[in-house]
DNA sequence: TAGGTCATGTAATAGGTTACATGATTGC
DNA sequence: GCAATCATGTAACCTATTACATGACCTA
């Protein structure tokens, strides 16, 4: 599971709360994983139970207490284990063309209507990637020190916004090819 | 969820077996999505009871019973209901990238190693989508007669290739970047 | 005779989402 | 007064994968 390991990654950098971690992966690899918290807290518990993680709790006034966990040597040798382990491709389920391959079955400017709405939301999207996204990948390189790894952090982002571009040019593409096209129009 | 709506899509075609419809899955969308006959069987039963379809026995002899279902009215609507539904683009998660994001935690070679496996299995898989899997799709189109539908199979392809080429030249750049880096090599 | 095709399923497990629950403090 | 932030979780549900079960026929 690439979530356990996200987080035993996130807390060699450093110590944290479940909630902390939730941060970390909201500002910094949201654009290719995103996790809810009722998917963190149990997780962590588990890599605990597995000897990967230890727990304190660090009492607090005024707040509720927090748990911060700690990586152990265990958590860091699972990490780069995993880390190195060779990997397949996973198949990667697109529902957006399943609706195109049926596409025959609604009128031509419904189904044009979907393309478009596809191409609006993935323009909006690399606009993130290389505005507000980029610059909050750029603070979290400032405020951690690790230029290092933050090449590759920048990298990831990199390949976000190849994706966004590979699917706006398709997108494109096939709205120009469908419009030129010749269908009946009573679909109902 | 998808795997309803391609099934009725499929058998909008025409009627079929549950063991038919997982040969269309992998003759002709295999590149965007999967399905398991155990899970294909029991969504069938609850499309059933949902009477988006009916469910008639063919008796066989020297050969298991086959159970073919039919799309009924109700089927018809709720895929073009589907079908017309507007959608956000889903969260694509990249088991790889969250590698690449840690990726500071192994020594550069090992990064790379992991780098070039993925670029090699990307370009096989482009091959197969230009090569075989385009044929089959073609085949299909042939054997169905559906020319116009064959279109939108043909887009659904060019996508899948889109995707892969955007990997691999990612991939390509990552790899001499990091190549052309001072790191640590001593790395357990 | 061993493995593949045809044809159906169930059960267990994994991974993720959504809804629900609690409760204090801070800012508008 | 109301929403957001901080901080933790549980429970139900949905989707998909893997393993298991059956059994006949056909091909190498």
């Amino acid at each position: 599971m690439s979530l356990k390991h996200a987080l035993l990654g996130f807390l060699n950098y450093g110590s944290m709360s479940g909630y902390d971690l939730k941060q970390c992966f909201d500002q910094s690899i949201q654009h290719f994983w995103s996790a809810n918290l009722s998917q963190i807290y149990p997780t962590l518990s588990q890599l605990e139970e597995e000897g990967l993680l230890t727990m304190e709790v660090a009492y607090q006034e005024d707040r509720p207490n927090r748990k911060v966990y700690h990586i152990t040597e265990a958590g860091r040798a699972e990490l780069r284990r995993w880390l190195r382990e060779p990997m397949e491709t996973p198949p990667q389920r697109q529902p957006f063309l399943v609706k195109v391959f049926f596409g025959g079955n609604i009128a031509k400017e419904d189904l044009l209507a979907q393309l478009r709405c596809q191409l609006s939301l993935h323009k909006e999207q690399v606009s993130a990637y290389q505005g507000p996204v980029r610059k909050v990948l750029q603070q979290y390189i400032e405020a951690t020190g690790l230029a290092q790894e933050g090449l590759f952090w920048g990298l990831t982002l990199e390949a976000g916004i190849k994706q966004k571009k590979a699917w706006i040019e398709w997108l494109e593409e096939a709205i120009v090819k469908i419009e030129s096209l010749d269908m009946p129009v009573t679909k109902d």
